[in-house]
DNA sequence: TTAAAAACCGACCGATCATTCGGTTGGTTT
DNA sequence: AAACCAACCGAATGATCGGTCGGTTTTTAA
């Protein structure tokens, strides 16, 4: 592997682990073998370095989706907006290194000043969002969904969710534990009335 | 006010939203005007400062809905526990600083080391699910609730109201005008069926 | 009035921070 | 073989970090 390479995957799990302070680039040239001059030739600066790393998990999220959901077949809407959830799920202990990262704070207040980072944050949330939403609409037309605000109930469905796999990596919740559950409260809070009656 | 009362303020509003990292105990002697060792004065290090902040909200956040849960007459478990999910929604617009530090990651990586800090977390994540928990099996008895695993139903709950709240200070999302569809997605995932029903 | 205690100060410390820079490689092009 | 270039190195830089310490002021209690 490249150095250039084996700095951007070290520098993932830095940043994930230690959030962007408290990863020194000291440590990652330690991590690395490199020399600390040739991070720098690599990587303009640590921001710069952060920003390709945000980069690569963006594309690599959000072509995960695409494949996954061109490869599968799903009867109806409700079992598509299922399968999207079952597989951010599966995504984030997949990529948990970069999940972590979403998952922290400082990639949003570096959004507020640099517009490149912003840029892809919104990519990404904008991108899972629309997955949800695209699945609540088809299930609307199949009728295996309520009549309910579409995009709303994307945002409120991927908080619910994203909440779960946040507090799975906290070790607070246990999120296969919760997996049945939290598939039945999705069915229940989308589903269309008359599928629950006898 | 006091120094240290003084020194208490600066410093969460500085913890949440630099980071533990990223606020510099210069910056707090700087903001609260006293010299840098008065505050080792009266706080033994840095993470003693933010365990006394992480303290206070524990108490505060746990009265402020003992308080709450106490004025307020529910008719039914139901509604009870959209008064919490409420009121929930209400203190983290509240207590901005507060939440905000819950949201962020060092807390619960200084938890892996340190027992006391774990200690303030799971009281603060117990007590809240207490109290979803305690409000889905009264109407589970009243039946304005579903039977459905009320732990884990609670857990599932709080996922999603607190990841609103958290996107709500990111701005990505805005959590005023998700509230009535949050509102109703709570009814309909706890709701027992027949109250939908002509 | 006085002595003890608590609050407070700011210069100072060693460690670590991100970043720079002059110089050395090894391979490719002329 | 000369010229070039990107990859790489590691010592050095100034700034900033959390924390200490000896001394001064203010508050409290006797």
């Amino acid at each position: 592997m490249s150095k250039k390479n084996a700095i951007l995957l070290a520098a993932t799990e830095l940043f994930s682990q230690k959030g962007y302070d408290g990863a020194s680039m000291a440590e990652l040239s330690r991590m690395t073998g490199a020399a600390g001059g040739t991070i720098f030739h690599h990587f303009k600066n640590k921001e710069a370095l952060f920003l390709n790393i945000l980069e690569e998990f963006k594309e690599a999220i959000l072509s995960a989706f695409d494949q996954y959901l061109k490869v599968e077949n799903f009867r109806n809407g409700l079992e598509q907006v299922e399968g999207a959830v079952s597989f951010y799920l599966h995504l984030a202990g997949q990529m948990q290194n970069q999940f972590l990262l979403l998952h922290r704070h400082f990639p949003y207040k570096m959004a507020e000043s640099n517009p490149i980072c912003r840029d892809y944050l919104e990519s990404i949330y904008d991108g899972l969002l629309d997955i949800f939403e695209k699945g609540i609409v088809r299930g609307q037309q199949d009728g295996s969904i309520d009549q309910l605000p579409a995009r709303q109930s994307a945002m409120i469905l991927f908080s619910m969710v994203d909440g779960i796999a946040r507090f799975n990596t906290y070790q607070l919740y246990d999120a296969g534990a919760l997996y049945s559950d939290l598939m039945a409260a999705c069915r229940k809070m989308l589903g269309a009335g008359k599928v629950d009656r006898p």
